[in-house]
DNA sequence: GTGATATACTCAAGGACATTGAATATCAAG
DNA sequence: CTTGATATTCAATGTCCTTGAGTATATCAC
């Protein structure tokens, strides 16, 4: 799994549709990304996990208090799921968990200070990782290919939309 | 996070670099892509988890059987990990284990004509949901972006077995 | 005002997989 | 034969995923 392009530059006998290439280099990236990831996150100044990793990013994100269920739709994360990840959190001081003013069904949260300077200090630190995966890309290679993401990004949006859709039917 | 770019599209009183950029849609990306694939994969036909389907997919491109110890390191999973994960594909009857012929420490993991058969489905299923999220793009575009991903992906190759060596230093 | 229905969140059980450290079996070198 | 290294698995613990149920609360219809 070290090169993304292995087999095409095998004999040209059975030509690749470039969506299949794309399917291939995403899922690989997706898996590294994923795998790096955990690792940096594990270190002994961060401690936390992919997903409370993106359960902070979103509420810093939203910049005020969230509901649990919009947290759980956007986080893609089911609300039962969510439970513990944010009881996790708060346990680390990285939350807090307040009620609703008037409905006392829902639960918000909100990221602490805490929280906000941890996500500051791993973006930083996978700043320093994302330079030096993509260091060897042109300015603009880099306008192309942020251009390309932003289209990819939409369309994954929709597609995974579709499917929690259809799975709530 | 719906939106990609939704920052950029405030005030352009605070520059963004580009590389802060991709490293937040890389990042969405990878989330959303883990989280679609693993709704994919949770399905009745299928039912894998994605450390199985990387295992597979490894298995798959290898052509034959391999060591314990290269799949951990090309699957980024540890030894442990692993060997959990190659119990639960065996049940499944996905992958037989075999002795290697002359050094009996090693164990030797191969795909099997059925976890063949599911990786093949499994990827259909795939091909036609990046069809949907990519259907927008352009063949130049394509093109383009597949020869950036390449480069990303070899990037962050380096990053993460940089990361691992560390950790065994 | 009351009962029915829907909503929001949490709990419980079970499964998968991640970690660390230890155990066991085996191989190679001297 | 001994020692050190290697390969894999085991055990304990923690996290997170699922499904289904439980509890509290809000809304709606009459």
């Amino acid at each position: 799994m070290t090169s993304a392009h292995h087999e095409s530059s095998t004999g040209r006998a059975t030509e690749r549709i470039p969506l299949e290439e794309i399917e291939r280099a995403i899922m690989q990236i997706s898996w590294l990304a994923q795998r790096q990831f955990m690792q940096l996150l594990d270190e002994d100044r961060f401690r936390i996990t992919l997903p409370q990793f993106y359960t902070l990013i979103y509420l810093q994100q939203a910049g005020e208090e969230c509901k649990m269920s919009d947290l759980a739709d956007a986080t893609h994360q089911s609300a039962a799921s969510l439970t513990g990840v944010v009881d996790r959190l708060a346990e680390k001081h990285l939350v807090d968990r307040t009620r609703h003013e008037r409905d006392r069904r829902q639960v918000m949260v909100v990221i602490t200070t805490r929280g906000v300077e941890l996500i500051s200090e791993i973006r930083q630190a996978r700043r320093e990782q994302m330079q030096m995966a993509l260091g060897q890309l042109s300015e603009q290679e880099i306008d192309i290919f942020l251009h390309i993401l932003d289209q990819v990004l939409s369309g994954m949006v929709r597609v995974i939309e579709r499917g929690e859709g259809r799975r709530l039917a």
